[in-house]
DNA sequence: CGAGTGATTGACTTAGATCAATGACCGTGG
DNA sequence: CCACGGTCATTGATCTAAGTCAATCACTCG
């Protein structure tokens, strides 16, 4: 998830860094996209507010990924990006990017490959959405996200923040939580959850 | 949603068309993809079945959409794609796609904003997944999709289909459907639902 | 004209949302 | 250094809306 060396050095270099405290928006909902975005530290979420105030969480950034790419091709974020803690972005302008992609057929591709896992990423999650029970969601999210071992999963940030992150509110997720290390199925740890199968 | 004009001319000549019975594969999750494929006629879900063995539609295509661009990226589909009505599809080898944006960047770019797009649908699809409320999952469909006059959406399959896009079951969605009819908020018409507002 | 499927409605169950309360923890400022 | 405000973590009680099971009628396709 977290390679984006395919950008040319050219275009790396003209990068231009910004600091965000947390609860600052990076970009609002509306605003016309200047270009992309890498997050250098700390974690930015990509959020859209629906009619009834409820949040929906379309994406998590952490350290190294891209965020807006396919703003690129838009005239108009349509989502607000807002920093959970305190983070560092680099922006490299559109136009930069753009001749780059001219310029090189091979960041092209590199860049297409990204936008294509960012695709598998979201169907993935559609899928966990789809699934209605929040044990079989959360299992599904542990399976997933299982680092090397497949066991492990290092929870990004708050419990609260997973929360949201599956669509479950934080009070079921605990819970749920709660009853799988009861009996057994996972272990809780600091900041990291181990499936005990 | 259909433009895929950004196909060079010497690619799409070399398009091989298949035709699909309702209900049969077009792929299956885990084969290694052969290219791209563009719906001519009739239409297409790609589908994810959980280990609950539970349906989840990834996307249902519709004549001129391509399906599957993420695959040219990946060594094997991670989905399955399933006729749902008879159909036709064009072929378009993954090593002449990739011939073409080396020659292209054109087509390379073109084919990015299809690929941006899609984020942008599954973003919306996704936040219309974190909506509760039957009735308001209805109605974000309803003005997402709304036609022309923001008014009349046209169902492209029938309504138990539709609620199985909707992540509802279809009963659910009838009784939505039929108390909204019965308030005043929509008029159903033959394979189409109207906004009164 | 029958089989199969879609459309529709009823009755019941249940799991998760919601409201609520409490303890733990963290950083901050006096 | 410690008290305090804020947020996270956790658990209880209750409610509700969607899922599930079930039955019926309407259509369409051979």
């Amino acid at each position: 998830m977290s390679q984006q060396d395919w950008l040319p050095p050219a275009v790396r270099a003209s990068g231009v860094e910004r600091r965000l405290k947390a609860g600052q928006a990076l970009f609002r909902m509306g605003q016309s996209p200047v270009g992309l975005y890498e997050l250098v530290s700390g974690s930015v979420r990509l959020v859209r507010v629906d009619s009834s105030g409820r949040e929906a969480v379309l994406f998590t950034a952490g350290a190294g990924d891209t965020i807006a790419e396919a703003s690129l091709f838009s005239s108009s974020y349509h989502c607000d990006a807002i920093a959970t803690t305190n983070s560092v972005v680099r922006l490299y302008s559109k136009p930069a990017i753009i001749a780059a992609f001219e310029r090189d057929p091979k960041a092209s591709q590199a860049f297409m490959a990204v936008l294509a896992r960012r695709i598998m990423n979201l169907r993935t999650r559609l899928e966990q959405r789809n699934i209605h029970s929040a044990r079989d969601r959360v299992r599904h999210f542990l399976t997933v996200n299982a680092g090397a071992d497949g066991r492990t999963v290092v929870l990004p940030g708050t419990v609260k923040d997973l929360a949201a992150d599956l669509g479950l509110s934080h009070e079921a997720l605990y819970r749920t939580l709660s009853e799988m290390a009861a009996e057994g199925e996972i272990e809780r740890l600091k900041g990291r959850i181990r499936l005990t199968s």
